[in-house]
DNA sequence: ACAAAAGTGTTAATGATACACCCATGC
DNA sequence: GCATGGGTGTATCATTAACACTTTTGT
């Protein structure tokens, strides 16, 4: 359920009592077409899109909060999940418009008069992914994150704030292993850091410093069907990736 | 007050409503004598310390309720501080242990169920402090980092996890100005990496590395007094370290 | 044959590390 | 005068950055 200044009422609050005035916004993110791109989702009669998240129930950790919005709006398990922010200001947006905005979903009596939103970004492989929307919301889609439309509540502000918490993470800790299918290859890996960086980077040096790494390996197998010379296939090697993640010092500067 | 399985019943409840099941724990660091230290409360009528904390109300920030904390326990404003992580377990520690231990503070009847606590660090002045226990508390000290005793609820985890964070912070951004006096000399700046990072640096390479970031500015004078050489005095640009605090970039490894 | 993307090595510059001696001061 | 800590330079090594041409494939 999408956020912020929650209403009491959530459809699961019968089911399960909800830790009150604390939400989760989730930032999903997969690569495709070599864009980095952020699952929405729109509000029920309206053009309104917002981020996924929701309430976090009595008996379940925030982490596992996380992790059971994220599948149910991808299907998917065991991702990569990173706290990276709490959003705890007071007033974060303009209540009053949203409630006119959302009123025929929510009842406007049952809004919290704040939120605290726990900020969780997600990476994972665009290709297996269902969207899936919640009960508040109609539509769930992928949205290229250079295009995002003005968003419900503060959540474009959001997820300008994962983005730099990403950027963070990528000059100390490798990045690709959730967001690219488990073959990919190199070009693909470099476009994925392009994106994330904002900026090209030479496919030499690019070439050398992942496999200086050592958290890929390169197939026999090469990519067929393109329309051009066929690149090698690679797969990312678990345990070195998993000891970059916590030993880091990668700095992609 | 001191934190997670936050009993309903603050002392300030009556004139402020507060956030329920959300408290905030703030680990405050200060360096004295070449060491790292930390501000710890011992609870009234026991032998039992635990980190300053508190919960939110509901008319302030996360943020604020931080610096509101700090001020009440330093008598300190305008610190460096910074969030680190939620705590978010279902289960943070035994909870029928620490009732008992603190039933003569805080009724057993009036504990949450849970409560999710977002940890702050903060690095401040060790001479500016003046430390002053909360109403549940009647010792407010500094403690060596290296000597911490065991912490009622989870807090000896939380102090590790700051610690983690405050390293991943050191190599990219730069520390100091928080944590010591207006002007200190180099080799204090060195101590306190040290001390940080857990190893010795080399002298000259540290002050080649410090000059060339330009964050310090050397001083005419000198300090006397010590038993030895007197050594110059620095002090920090304050607009270079701001600029290397939002731009980063330091790679201390 | 041409257009489009993939693959590959070398050099220069920069930054990091290692290392040792003299200096000032208080006792 | 001696013990203690402060101050300083150079040489080596490792890492990063810059740079261009050939290969493959589909059309």
């Amino acid at each position: 359920m999408p956020d912020p200044g929650n209403p009491v009422e959530q459809p699961d609050a019968a089911q399960f009592p909800l830790l009150p005035q604390l939400t989760l916004d989730c930032i999903i993110l997969g690569f495709h077409e070599d864009q980095l791109r952020v699952l929405l989702l729109r509000w029920k009669d309206t053009q309104e899109w917002s981020l996924p998240g929701g309430p976090v129930r009595q008996n379940e950790s925030v982490d596992a909060a996380a992790h059971r919005i994220l599948k149910e709006r991808t299907g998917l398990d065991q991702l990569f999940l990173q706290q990276f922010h709490v959003f705890g200001d007071v007033v974060r947006y303009n209540r009053e418009e949203i409630k006119k905005k959302l009123k025929h979903v929510i009842d406007p009596e049952k809004w919290y008069e704040r939120a605290v939103s726990i900020g969780y970004y997600a990476l994972v492989d665009y290709s297996k992914v269902s969207p899936t929307p919640d009960a508040f919301t109609e539509e769930c889609q992928w949205w290229d994150i250079k295009n995002i439309p003005q968003l419900l509540f503060d959540h474009n502000h959001i997820i300008t704030v994962a983005l730099q918490a990403l950027r963070i993470q990528l000059s100390w800790q490798p990045i690709g292993y959730n967001l690219l299918p488990e073959e990919f290859t190199m070009p693909e890996l470099q476009r994925l850091y392009e994106t994330i960086l904002g900026r090209t980077l030479d496919p030499r040096n690019f070439h050398r410093k992942i496999q200086g790494l050592g958290i890929v390996e390169r197939l026999e197998t090469r990519r067929k069907g393109g329309a051009h010379k066929a690149p090698y296939l690679y797969r990312f090697n678990k345990a070195q990736y998993e000891a970059m993640l916590t030993e880091g010092n990668l700095s992609f500067s």
